[in-house]
RNA sequence: UGGGGCGUGGCCAAGCGGUAAGGCGCGGGACUUUGAAUCCCGUAUUCGAAGGUUCGAAUCCUUCCGCCCCAA
């Protein structure tokens, strides 16, 4: 079957270019274009840069197969960087890498890849994908490696998005990914795991958003959770919930930011004790059956990447919304990062923290 | 110019004769395909100033400087 697998130019997703291949697929390697390249940043994140685009080209090569660089800047600021900055002006604290899967990689690709026939676009992302042929769904798994599963960032991908998607390592763990790409000579093998937005310079957020959007860098109090005056902070958009570096306040303990109140330019802090939350609600949720639970589900919920999953019990309360309990507190729930319920290790859905 | 208390790194703060705890903050690192958190390392040759006593002082004495409280 003609596959096209979306080529970062690093390891996993090289890995599975050539898995594809050695199953006999007919494979065609895309790169995205994310970001316009002309101004030569080599400390531009560890995605998609220019180097990550010749890596790609290069391990491409060795595997024999086509090689496209498909140009998604204009798509990838309307939606990934448009939203990654409408979030952090609204108070928000964004994930781009979910909107970044939902909207290019299982979006724009998908057009890419019919647009030459394929079947199916395949990523290096450490998920998998089965079809439970009893009810006719296709489920969306943890990867097999616990400690680089990455479900959690696709709990948005819908039916017929999962229907055209290959993750040839989900099952893999990352040693054997790289031993993998050592075996074939691949020049990847040992490039760094990549970390840190790709699209922002030396991970300096706040530097960013502020180019992006004028009049956000407003200063404003800091203030505990009984209103009184601890300092001064530098923007809403710098800090987000649960945060303790950078509040330039000492105090007898600790404070961490407990949550951001945007109409009033307000930062209020408080001690680690006040940062525990044991209900939340979320939006455009997501179910990956495509079928709203009638009842009350009783999972486990995770609440941000690298967070162990905790038991609850998810409402829902429309189409796409929920309420959630959990069994025991959550340190730092955030508005703007995602809940994802899982079922051991299928994913059930997810939804955007209110 | 009556009485009392206090001045230790950016902040808070131990120590009260034996050669500067700790916390916060800050800096660096580890971890990490979001932002965080977490962990590790670092952060005062010096204790308001100047003298003195002592083998030895931030710790005792003297003077000065600066704060604060109570009286009036």
């Amino acid at each position: 079957m003609r596959v096209v697998v979306a080529m970062s130019g690093g390891v996993d997703s090289s890995v599975a270019a050539s898995l594809l291949v050695e199953a006999g697929h007919e494979v065609i390697g895309l790169s995205m274009q994310l970001y316009d390249q002309r101004e030569g940043d080599e400390r531009f994140g560890s995605c998609c840069s220019l180097d990550d685009l010749h890596d790609a080209r290069r391990v491409a090569g060795v595997l024999g197969i086509p090689h496209y660089i498909v140009n998604f800047e204009e798509r990838f600021r309307q939606t990934v960087v448009a939203n990654f900055v409408g979030e952090y002006a609204a108070g928000r604290t964004p994930i781009p890498c979910v909107h970044c899967n939902a909207d290019l990689k299982f979006a724009s690709l998908v057009e890419r890849a019919a647009d030459l026939d394929a079947a199916a676009v395949a990523t290096g992302h450490y998920a998998r994908v089965t079809f439970d042929e009893e009810r006719h769904r296709y489920q969306l798994l943890r990867g097999g490696d616990a400690e680089k599963d990455q479900s959690y960032f696709l709990f948005s991908l819908t039916q017929d998005q999962l229907a055209h998607a290959m993750f040839p390592v989900g099952h893999l763990h990352k040693a054997d990914v790289r031993a993998h790409a050592a075996r074939l000579n691949l020049s990847v093998a040992d490039k760094p795991d990549s970390h840190e937005i790709c699209f922002v310079p030396e991970g300096n957020t706040g530097d960013f958003v502020e180019r992006q959007v004028d009049g956000l860098a407003q200063a404003g109090p800091i203030v505990d959770s009984s209103g009184r005056l601890l300092g001064q902070h530098r923007g809403l958009h710098r800090y987000t919930v649960g945060q303790r570096k950078g509040l330039g306040i000492s105090t007898k303990a600790p404070m961490y930011v407990l949550r951001l109140e945007p109409v009033d330019g307000r930062v209020v802090v408080g001690p680690r004790e006040e940062l525990g939350g044991q209900t939340l609600t979320a939006s455009r949720v997501n179910w990956i059956d495509g079928v709203v639970p009638t009842e009350a589900v009783r999972a486990t919920a995770r609440i941000r990447h690298h967070h162990p999953d905790a038991p609850a019990v998810i409402v829902a309360t429309s189409e796409a919304s929920i309420s959630l309990e959990f069994e025991s507190p959550q340190m730092a729930i955030t508005p703007g990062q995602a809940v994802v319920f899982y079922d051991d290790d299928e994913v059930l859905g997810g939804g955007w923290i209110d």
